[in-house]
DNA sequence: ACCATGTCAATAACCGGTTAGATAGATAGA
DNA sequence: TCTATCTATCTAACCGGTTATTGACATGGT
């Protein structure tokens, strides 16, 4: 409606909040939580350090917001598909080059909070998940060679190969894209393929 | 010899030195570089936080000397088989289970060290792995379907596939032990199986 | 006028890094 | 062997700058 459509320089906190999840999103991927300055988020998201205090209730809470949006649009847009897991491997993969802030975020999630209950939203779509490659197994539409907690850990790990190199492989002369992307689409392949 | 045997009590640099350096990896793979505290490390090491300055340059600097030591100690350990990759998968998997530390230390460095030269070690020892590979393949001991690089990149990827998780995984019951070395196991024979 | 929204400025804690000096142990001269 | 001297090793205390966080105040919109 046109009442969304607003003069940039009006107050608006849903606007001023989104501007700060989207700096700090930026700046936790590029620094980490301890390594992420709440006043360089301010200053991206041009607006006052302390309403970071306003909105949020400390730099570990905006991450957890800023993390917990970033991972529901990346849910959004994947389209898991137990029935074709190579092109869900290609997907990811597509995300993953085109985005590399979406594995860094992943990362740093992993090793600075590792600790907590987990974002409810991620275990669920896991669970999602899983219960669709059962699915497909009991359907004999995907393999039973393992379960599929197994199946679907590998197929990640595969897709995000590339994305999650030591800095001394970029050294060497890395395939193009569209070689690491059929390197990703052919080892899932080769891995659900029946006997 | 009989010299190297001091008390534990008197002045040693080297063994200073290595107190620092364990101290220094246990810190970091906690807590990355930024979030590691130099006091905690000198603590940790029971000695004077101006001696990690007297022996390393910075925090930095420290950081770097623990993770080269630490790879070093790595490489030495793992073995590589070019014509066994599986295997070298299984002791992969081993040393990601038996110490956790390696993967998170890795993780650290990628993300807070990306830049930066890489360090000779493990640039040598990508390239006498990836000459192994070439040599396995034109032998015909090992498919050609992709690259060495590809191959070691996806054999590394899956054999640090459980190692890798995001916490969310581990609420729901991720297989025991055997069964997910056997799955990293069983997924690179699949990979290399000859068509 | 009123309240949501935003600014300003302060603060207390923290942290990497430094400095001046103490001390253990080796060394050398007697 | 004894002791004065020297040096590597180590320590306590400190410093300047940074950081997350807060409370008092301003301001725009309705």
């Amino acid at each position: 409606m046109a009442s969304d459509i607003r003069p940039e320089r009006t107050r608006d906190a849903a606007r001023t909040k989104q501007r700060l999840l989207d700096a700090a999103r930026d700046e936790f991927a590029e620094y980490g939580i301890a390594g992420g300055r709440v006043e360089r988020i301010a200053a991206a998201a041009r607006c006052n350090k302390a309403l970071i205090y306003a909105y949020f209730d400390s730099k570990n809470a905006l991450f957890d917001a800023a993390f917990a949006e970033h991972v529901q649009a990346h849910l959004d847009r994947v389209n898991f598909d137990g029935t074709d897991l190579p092109a869900y491997a290609g997907r990811l993969f597509d995300i993953f080059e085109d985005d590399p802030a979406v594995i860094r975020l992943a990362s740093w999630y992993r090793l600075e909070r590792s600790n907590g209950p987990g974002l409810p939203a991620v275990i669920s779509a896991n669970q999602a998940r899983l219960e669709k490659l059962r699915q497909a197994q009991s359907e004999g539409k995907l393999t039973d060679r393992w379960d599929a907690t197994a199946i679907l850990v590998l197929v990640q790990s595969i897709a995000s190969a590339w994305a999650t190199l030591n800095p001394e492989f970029s050294a060497t002369t890395a395939p193009d894209r569209t070689t690491r992307r059929l390197a990703v689409i052919d080892a899932v392949s080769r891995l659900i393929a029946p006997d």
